[in-house]
DNA sequence: ATGACCCCCGCAGGGGGA
């Protein structure tokens, strides 16, 4: 099974680039995050034709997140519970015995002290989403642009001030909450040294000089961890004409083993 | 040098991103 996330920055914007990209690498599930466009204006016939159904939460402007699944799905929420901005950041499908959770954490840079807050606000919420699903023993991945650079190897250097709150320690430290649950950073768990980032800047040339950041991510349960085969970011993407800001980052599962009782 | 990129809305330039 091939999962993906991608923070397209647009998705009008970006719908050749995306059907382009689903053709070559033909995922299962792809989750989008910054559609930028209210529900009604995602372009669902395109990604119909080519074969996936939409789970679409959007807004005017600004977040909006979609997953995009082959095969029989259902919708399980349109926000995550217990965050109680209105913003259109998660979108939680359940398809083939598991639950996605496609997630666009607030960046926590703008609107000051509580812009912060807002950050680690969606960050208990998203713990307390996870704790709730352990409990029930269902096989999930929570992925998406989460906005945090987990460690120092994930940001390279001068990329960002010791401020940013995509890299201070209560930042940091929310996402080490989530990880000491039991869930599997499936980026590290197949590498578990060395840079792998998924987010370039537009400005100052940070791609030519490989200035980037490894914000998006993908947490997968225990069971699901021990189907992981690979987790990368596609860096193709980012040397295409009018890219996004971020890459795809790809995880494939085995298919479930069988009962060996 | 109040620079520099890109997208949004909507028609000019301000907000947001990371």
């Amino acid at each position: 099974m091939k999962l993906a996330t991608w923070n397209v920055n647009s998705v009008r914007q970006r719908l050749d680039l995306v059907l382009d990209w689903l053709k070559r690498e033909q995922p299962d599930v792809l989750m989008m995050q910054e559609i930028k466009c209210e529900t009604d204006q995602f372009p669902k016939a395109a990604f119909e034709d080519a074969g996936y159904g939409c789970a679409v939460v959007g807004q005017k402007s600004y977040n909006g997140v979609a997953t995009l699944v082959r095969g029989d799905f259902s919708v399980t929420t349109d926000h995550l519970p217990g965050f109680s901005d209105p913003a259109a950041r998660y979108v939680e499908v359940r398809t083939q015995d598991m639950v996605l959770g496609n997630l666009y954490l607030p960046n926590g840079n703008s609107g000051g002290e509580q812009g912060y807050a807002t950050k680690l606000e969606f960050l208990n919420a998203l713990t307390a989403r996870a704790r709730l699903l352990l409990a029930e023993e269902t096989d999930f991945a929570l992925a998406g642009d989460y906005n945090i650079c987990p460690a120092p190897i994930d940001c390279a250097p001068g990329a960002l001030g010791p401020e940013d709150a995509l890299v201070r320690p209560q930042s940091r430290a929310a996402y080490r909450r989530l990880l000491w649950l039991g869930l599997t950073d499936a980026l590290r768990a197949l590498h578990p040294t060395g840079a792998a980032y998924t987010f370039w800047d537009y400005q100052a040339r940070t791609w030519e000089r490989d200035c980037g950041l490894r914000i998006d991510h993908m947490l997968l349960s225990p069971r699901l961890a021990e189907r992981l085969q690979s987790a990368e970011p596609d860096r193709n993407e980012r040397a295409m004409p009018r890219p996004s800001d971020h890459v795809p980052f790809i995880v494939t599962l085995k298919d479930p083993a069988k009962t060996n009782a």
